[in-house]
Parts: C-alpha cells; structure tokens; sequence
DNA sequence: CTGATTCGTGCAATACCATGCAGTATCGTG
DNA sequence: CACGATACTGCATGGTATTGCACGAATCAG
C-alpha cells in the first residue's frame, strides 16, 4: 500500500467513524505502529486531524466550536467593527454574511440603528436579538457545518431576490493576483451572489487574511467596494477600491 | 474509548444533563471510578466544570443569547427533554420550533445521533453545531423579533415542501377547549402549517402552560399525536392522544 | 454519633509515544 | 544498467501517560 493511499485511508476512515485508534489501525493494516502514529503525526501537522493519546480526532468544527474562534484576535475585530461602522448608514439593506468578524460588527452597532438585515447566518440573527429597530430577514438552506452559515439553491435562491446597499462580507483570504478566496466551493459560489446582490461589498480582513489565499475563488479584486483592514493600504489594492485603515 | 474522546462526553453529557455522578458513569463506560474522578479533576482544573461531591455540576451558565429565559424552569425543561428524547429516533426528519423548551431536547440529542432537522429558528440551529451526524435545514423568512424564529410566506413556504416524521412544538397554552394556542397570529398560522407538514406532533409543555389559553389557535387538541408534561395525564385529554410523563 | 460512601494519594502495571538507527524499496541520473 | 540519493518502514530504547488497586482521610445521611 502506497503511504498516500494509505493516509487518505485514515482521513476517510476518521470521516466516518470520528475518531483514529492507533494500535487497531497497526493490526488492521498488518503494518508497525510506528508507521501509524508517524502518518498520523504528519496529517496533525498539516492540520487535517488532532493528535491525541492513543490515536487520533478530527480536527475542525468538532474541536474549536465558534465560541473558542471568536477569541481568536478579538482586539483586530473589534478595530474593524468600529471602522467599517462608518460605512453603514441608517435606512440601509445589508447582506450580512457569516463568520466572527461579521458578528463583531453587528455586536457593535448602535441599539437603535434602523437596518434590514439580511443573512444566512443564525449566528448573526440571533446577536442582533436587542437591536429593536433591525428587520432581520433569514435566508434558509442546508447548514453548512464548517462555517455554519446556510447553503445550497435555497440560500442562492434568498441572495438573488433581494437588491441590498451593501455587503459585508467575510473570506479566507485576500489576494494581488487570485483575489478574493475562501476553502469551500459552495460557499463560494454563495458569496459572489451576495456580492452581485448589493451595490457595494465590504470587505474586513484581519491580518491574517491579507495577500493570502484560499483554493476557492469568489472575485476579482476589483469587484471590491472597500477593504477593511488593520495595517496601511496595501499597494497591491486596485485604485478603484477604497481603504479604510481599522 | 480515547481519554480525550472520553472528556467530551463528559462534557456534552453534563450539558445535556446537568450534572454528572461519578459512580454511574464508571459503571456506564466501563472504567473505574478513579479514571471518571480523575477526569472531572482534570476538567475541573480546566474551568469547564465544577466538581461536587459525588460528580460534578456545570461551570458557568453557558453563553446562548437567551440564556436568561432559558433558567426558567430549567429543571423542568430538562425532564421534558428527557421524555421527549425517546421519540427521537435515528434517521428521523424533525420538525423543530423554537423556544427555550425544545432547545432543552437539543441539547440533550445524543452527539451522535444521525437526524435530519427541519428548523425556523437559528437558536436552534446554532444549538446543534456540534452534533456532526445531524442534517440541519434552516428555514428563512422575516425574523419574528418576540419568539427569534422566522415567519412569513418564505418559511411558509419553507414547511410546506417538507414531508417529516415528527413535529416538536412549542405553544403559550394548551386547554381542553381552545386547544393549542400561542400569542402571535403569523406564528400560529405557521405553527399549524409545520404540524400539516408531520405525521406526528409531539408538544412538550412546562406545568405553566397546562390548562392555559393564548389568543390564536394553531390547531385542536385531537390533532396532537403526544403531550410531554411533568405531572400526569391531563383527564380532559383526547383519547387519542397519547401522553408521556417527565 | 455512626456507618457508608466518596475522595485523594501513592504505587505498580500497562499502554503509548518520540527518537535514533539500520535495512529496503523507489527514483532519477549518468 | 549501475549508482547514489531519498524516502519509507520496522525495531530497540528510554521516557511519559493512563489506568486500576489499596488505604487512610474527608464527607454525607440518618
């Protein structure tokens, strides 16, 4: 068996039964341990799983719930929250899509904002429980898991009825060349019909996400109204979109 | 069992029961009590729970937006949650309502229980972000701000395609002449449709709802298949209607 | 106050892990 | 075809984690 068929074995086999025992892998495969727990060393380097004693667990949603991500760089979130805040007036249609970043804003908005909402994300709805004076409109669709955001024809179907102002939207990655990008095909596609759904598309990308790129490709840059993000304006950014330093 | 997997099984199964009692789960899982002491030691430590003699009881009141309601009454909402769990069949489609009594029933879904899950409310569908084996469909529509579930003709709509096993409800009151009722129009008109949409509904009902009238009927009592409540079997009862005590 | 349960700690057995090393297979190159 | 480089695998070793048992202390229930 080669030792890349023999890994994605494990991936699939982690996929369906949650979780990788490293002694009965050794046995089922008539191979060492020590080749086990060294593939498995190798795809816990490469994030695809978690190490744990006596095998392995998978390593996204199940192990970071969203609680834990919102955590991550909270202090650049809340920069860009208050940044893009200017950007949204009262009396706007915004499409809001899913993601910490996002949620950060809505958290920050004033009380008493008058907004239409519209978002695929249960997440968003629900924080903005307080804001009396935002209509939030759900879109519906299967639930992605990994990001938990509606997805499919349905959800496609919800972006492509509405004509919003803006889009706030959140990616994997912002790119000179490949643009804008994100991990999931589906999501993709979703996004860009977001994008096309509203007059202007804001972008806020914490550090992380500049001049990086994901597999999945939503749009040109120059697509782009405006980028939200914590450093200077980065050259690379085509003069048609605005900058807004967080 | 992997230590690590074995944890959050503690941990989900606190937050589902409430508490965990370190002698029967030694029995349960086959160990011994000083691995399961260990554990909730370990845990303890960590700040996800706090130990007590005999187990352990849950740290913090976890951070859901209704987290305020949802201490009302919460010991009794767990014991419907409980009943109702034995409805809840593996492969099943559900229809699920909002409200803090069926995000109780969330909660307590086994972790890897395979379930398609049909829902309006993105508490709900949030609360089931780590249950990988469950299907969730998320219906849109205007977000009704009192109850946070979406309503109008677009979740309408989003029901009416649906043909489910089971309908879990939620209502302001049930009594032996009006029926079902709640407080909304657009909510009953919906909540009917979602039991048209069943081949059975299943309502779990805290002791305040009992005997009680809201303003909009949804449906008459002989259309309910099951009536989860903590006391006994109401005498005004249909016949038909079967009834579980929690 | 008393018996019973539960807790914590020390200890030993076992399982699991990382590392270094040697043998083998594979591949590219001349 | 020959040869060296590289990668992969299995084994041995020393170290760490986890588990179950024993026993005295703490805690609870009646």
């Amino acid at each position: 068996m080669l030792s890349t068929q023999r890994r994605s074995l494990l991936l699939s086999r982690l996929k369906a039964e949650g979780r990788l025992v490293a002694t009965d892998l050794a046995a089922e495969l008539a191979l060492s341990e020590d080749t086990i727990r060294r593939d498995l060393r190798d795809l816990a380097a490469e994030g695809l799983l978690v190490r744990v004693h006596g095998g392995a667990l998978p390593a996204s949603p199940t192990n970071i719930p969203l609680a834990r991500r919102r955590d991550l760089q909270a202090d650049a979130k809340r920069r860009l929250a208050q940044a893009a805040l200017r950007l949204v007036r009262p009396g706007m249609t915004v499409l809001v899509d899913g993601g910490t970043t996002t949620l950060a804003l809505m958290a920050a908005l004033a009380p008493d904002m008058a907004l239409t909402v519209v978002t695929h994300s249960p997440g968003i709805a629900l924080a903005l429980e307080g804001h009396a004076a935002v209509d939030v409109i759900l879109v519906g669709g299967r639930l992605y898991r990994h990001s938990m955001v509606a997805c499919g024809p349905e959800a496609q179907a919800g972006f492509a009825r509405v004509r919003a102002d803006l889009c706030l939207l959140g990616v994997t990655g912002v790119h000179p060349q490949t643009g804008l990008t994100t991990g999931d095909p589906e999501e993709a596609m979703l996004k860009c019909t977001m994008m096309a759904a509203a007059a202007e598309t804001v972008l806020m990308a914490t550090p992380d996400k500049i001049a990086v790129s994901g597999v999945w490709v939503i749009a040109a840059l120059d697509r782009l109204g405006t980028l939200v993000s914590v450093g200077p304006r980065p050259e690379w950014l085509p003069q048609g979109v605005a900058h807004l330093m967080a």
